[in-house]
DNA sequence: CGATAATGTAATATACTATAACTTGGCGAT
DNA sequence: ATCGCCAAGTTATAGTATATTACATTATCG
């Protein structure tokens, strides 16, 4: 494998095994979706690009659907890789703010790639234990850890389910020109700080709740 | 045409035009999506169930993506239909809440129609002012009248895209199976009243700071 | 160094979208 | 009435994608 200009392509001098084709499959899908989506996969245009023949892929992947949840998978740990790296990083917001807006910029910004994450019938067919759903499961354990709230029954994890529900919901009505009209002046980023604002007051009311109850 | 145990066929003796093909492969249409979500949309399938040649439904749509625009807009209207009536129908909840409960319901258990309303291509695809766009504008204004709250700025607008968004989260985070492990047992109900109530806690706080500001 | 598994290729079956050229039959104008 | 037009069908076909089968090549390891 040789890397010419930035682009992993195969050897140019034509060797019968590609070398890592499973893994070039992958990253080359990822460019594919973060263009045009889910949909824009297509294992026949991938080999053609890969300089392999169109039944190649099927060595590495059972079928597109196969190869969709590895690429998903792949998304997902690069995904929470950003996440982390916004909670760790010192700024003057707090860290679920960072994580909020993080998390708004990836789905608005590579929307092809989010839409692959959190709309895409995929996800809906990985099993419960699979890489691809705990690599999911992993998200929402450090959207948890950015709270920074002490484990009362699952107040914290109520909240970080809302915060994950309006980030998500906003991303897809932005995508979807549905933030057009007259509101099309809300800031989205301004929307999802009131969002983490409100649900940070739920939970410090529902803290206080539960405290004076015990 | 003739209505057969409640399905829409076309007449058993066989003629050469089939009378309402357009609306009869929207009819068929929905209900392959309810049941496979947008993907499961094959125009050869649909003109095979219908008893006509595939080339057929191309005379009332230029492509796949024309019916499934026709198919969404009509999802939108049913939808509105439905909202609508939650609202106008008296019930001891507040009309927003009503809204709410009766969208989330509609999200999870017609979740392929719901789909591709809200996370699917055709959407995205619709240009502001399309027969489609305005549907969907329609849901928002139905919403923001849910709110039963005076106009004041954009007050309103952004805590109705807030329920909106919040509601969408719950409904996509559900159906993709992550909404599991520990954080399985919270009522997707509970949650979307909470992401009511204290969003209409916002908008009133932000209302008195207006007032006073006046 | 030779057997064998891994990884590729060629050929092919099946399914779907879409277009082109032709056919049918309903309907209005004469 | 019927003639001609045109909307709405038809058959035939091209093009593209998934996926399988049988075969070819190379890497690896005993």
């Amino acid at each position: 494998m040789s890397a010419v200009m930035g682009q992993i392509v195969r050897k140019p001098f034509k060797t019968y095994h590609h070398g890592d084709l499973r893994d070039a499959l992958i990253q080359a899908a990822l460019q594919e979706v973060e263009l045009g989506g889910p949909e824009a996969i297509s294992i026949k245009a991938l080999a053609k690009q890969l300089g392999v023949s169109q039944p190649a892929p099927y060595r590495h992947f059972a079928d597109r659907d196969a190869l969709l949840q590895a690429v998903t998978a792949e998304a997902f740990r690069q995904f929470n890789v950003i996440m982390r790296d916004a909670i760790e990083t010192p700024a003057s917001q707090s860290k679920l703010s960072r994580f909020a807006q993080a998390a708004l910029a990836f789905g608005l910004e590579r929307h092809g790639i989010y839409r692959l994450m959190f709309a895409s019938r995929t996800m809906a067919c990985a099993p419960v234990g699979s890489e691809l759903h705990t690599a999911a499961m992993e998200t929402l354990a450090l959207l948890i850890e950015a709270f920074e709230a002490p484990a009362v029954g699952l107040l914290r994890e109520r909240q970080a389910l809302k915060i994950w529900a309006g980030l998500h919901g906003i991303v897809m009505l932005a995508e979807q020109g549905l933030l057009t009209g007259e509101v099309a002046h809300i800031s989205r980023e301004e929307l999802m700080d009131e969002i983490v604002e409100q649900t940070k007051l739920a939970l410090s009311v529902a803290l206080k709740a539960a405290e004076e109850k015990a």
